[in-house]
DNA sequence: AGCGGCTTTCAAAGCGCTTTGGCTCCCAAA
DNA sequence: TTTGGGAGCCAAAGCGCTTTGAAAGCCGCT
């Protein structure tokens, strides 16, 4: 059932179908009942690939995501994003159509995306420090948002972001008002923007507090159990092992744990534990009172929050570039706890 | 840049230009060359709706997944699983469409994919038990492969699927083997195929071995790290507490193990635990030596056999479903060991 | 010279929609 | 009675590709 057969079938032009279907108003009360009564009746839905080249939109958002080609990882904060972003979609009939890359290919996804033509917009997951797939995508002129920010540009652009800065230096100083000096920090891999400005938070409490940032106890990399753990080992092996220390996931929290409990250490207890949680749906930081000390902003919510600024950018183009900052909510566990004497 | 403005150029018909592009044969290789030649230079790319509109084809696999309305989670091995698919797809020159979509409406989400024409096939999620997706699939004509199985639906469908039967059934009899009698189930929901048929296999082994099936040592309900520790620290405060646990997820695992160490007591000396392990590429099971005993198969390898089989069968519609079956590799870890005396 | 049979190329008709630029009524205003 | 204008509808021209059916060119043969 196309729309050539619906129009013959009500004796109308195709023109006044379609116009009727769309909501157009030249078209009267009586006529459109009719129609939208007949299109239900004989099941018609409009081909999407006759519409999409009819119109020249794709109503499709692309997103890319890169596998590391070394450590084989997905981040998994990509499925709750998505989860939230996708809600926006569906709800204004636009699909979602994902790439995975390995991340040496990814320039190539982009311009695939763009002269496939089949999407409208995309999404920049994990932008890194001076982020070069913005000038890229600058100069396609496709729309897109960034799920985070990238220092180093200066040129004005659409992102969504929680302060990470301000996060870690609110953590650092709840550990310093505890009483820590040797804290560590179990960060990201500091070539992505948000691992930088939460280093940059960090130092930032610690300085304004005169304490020094021990090289030693500042680790970077992925953010897995497995690091959490191994990384968390070697700092209590140190001659001074630190007090309390700062994760920037849920995951590498956990690690932490695992390693503290390992020595026959208690958490909370003879050291502090706050991390980073990105409120993951099928990680949660226990039920109603949290386990973790933590930083807590929702990815799910910045997902929604992308998704609706692209959608916006893509209906109006000339806008001026729309920026989000979202704040995280420091919530207190049982992970942390006044620092031992020592 | 477009077809006829290429074939402007070159002096050739639309057609010619088309199927030199295309591999057609009825072209000169001397053409075929100049024309290809020409496309690079001119940095000409179909336009992806207009092919698809003339051929009728998509180019493009669906991806329905549920978030449940009342647990809000994304299951996280979706994102391993779409990993290993979305290689295939690219590699093959398709999209993935991802819907993420509350749980009650996921039919309509298949039947908007089918009425909307914009994919070729889908894949089936998380199948339950007499799944009512396949035959709502098979009614509306849409090639599907199914990762799992679902119990009860008797016309054969193609899928791929791990065999959760013997799996738990082996690891059963390896911790029987041990010495172990009150052993202990955390299990994925049951109304989920791969869950009833875990539960299964531990049934058969325990029976096998004359060893009676304890009620109270079954659990079923979420796969996350906190149902994981709840369920275990109510078993742990049985008046017969289980000495081992097998646990469907690596997260449920983690669960176990803090519940354990919470207890006061050592994983593997005082309870055995062994896991299902999907080999999640942000959620290892330890490095070179799995810290956990585990039933190991890669979910991203399923995808990507999940992806292959469905398009086998976009292309060549009428061959009879094709199926595979994989076996799970026990592998020994640190988390299990012989039954303490009592 | 004429012919059949290849190979190579082409014009034109789709695919199913949107949108432009009318056209026809009908009614109120002049 | 004419006229201007709005309401309601339509035919046809796209959108950029594929594919059908036919034609043109070339070859060796008889």
């Amino acid at each position: 059932m196309n729309l050539k057969e619906l129009s013959d079938i009500l004796g109308l032009s195709q023109t006044t179908v379609s116009r009727a279907l769309n909501g157009y108003p030249e078209v009267s009360e009586a006529t459109r009942r009719r129609v939208a009564e007949a299109a239900r009746a004989h099941n018609y839905h409009p081909n999407t690939q006759a519409k999409r080249l009819a119109t020249g939109r794709a109503m499709a958002i692309g997103h890319v995501i890169p596998i590391s080609t070394q450590h084989e990882i997905v981040n998994p904060v990509f499925a709750d994003f998505i989860a939230g972003a996708g809600e926006i979609y569906s709800r204004s009939g636009y699909d979602m159509v994902l790439t995975i890359v390995p991340d040496d290919e990814e320039e190539a996804a982009y311009r695939a995306f763009h002269s496939k033509r089949n999407i409208d917009g995309v999404i920049i997951h994990g932008p890194k420090l001076k982020d070069n797939r913005l000038k890229l995508l600058d100069s396609l002129g496709l729309p897109y948002v960034v799920h985070g920010r990238s220092s180093g540009i200066l040129d004005p652009y659409s992102w969504v972001d929680v302060n990470n800065a301000r996060a870690f230096e609110r953590a650092t100083t709840f550990l310093l008002d505890l009483g820590h000096r040797d804290i560590a920090l179990i960060n990201g891999i500091e070539t992505m923007d948000f691992a930088y400005r939460r280093r940059k938070g960090f130092e930032r409490a610690m300085v304004l507090r005169n304490t020094p940032v021990r090289d030693d106890l500042i680790y970077s990399g992925e953010m897995t159990e497995g690091q959490g753990y191994a990384a968390m080992n070697r700092m209590l092996a140190l001659p001074v092992p630190p007090s309390a220390v700062l994760t920037s996931s849920l995951l590498g929290a956990m690690g932490a744990r695992r390693a503290i409990e390992d020595k026959g250490l208690q958490m909370g207890r003879d050291i502090s534990v706050l991390t980073f949680d990105d409120e993951l749906g099928y990680l949660s930081n226990g039920g109603d009172e949290p386990i973790f000390t933590a930083a807590r902003s929702s990815v799910r919510e910045a997902g929604r929050l992308c998704a609706r600024t692209l959608l916006n950018r893509i209906k109006e183009p000339d806008l001026p570039p729309e920026t989000t900052l979202l704040e995280a909510v420091l919530v207190v566990g049982h992970s942390t706890g006044p620092a031992p004497f020592r």
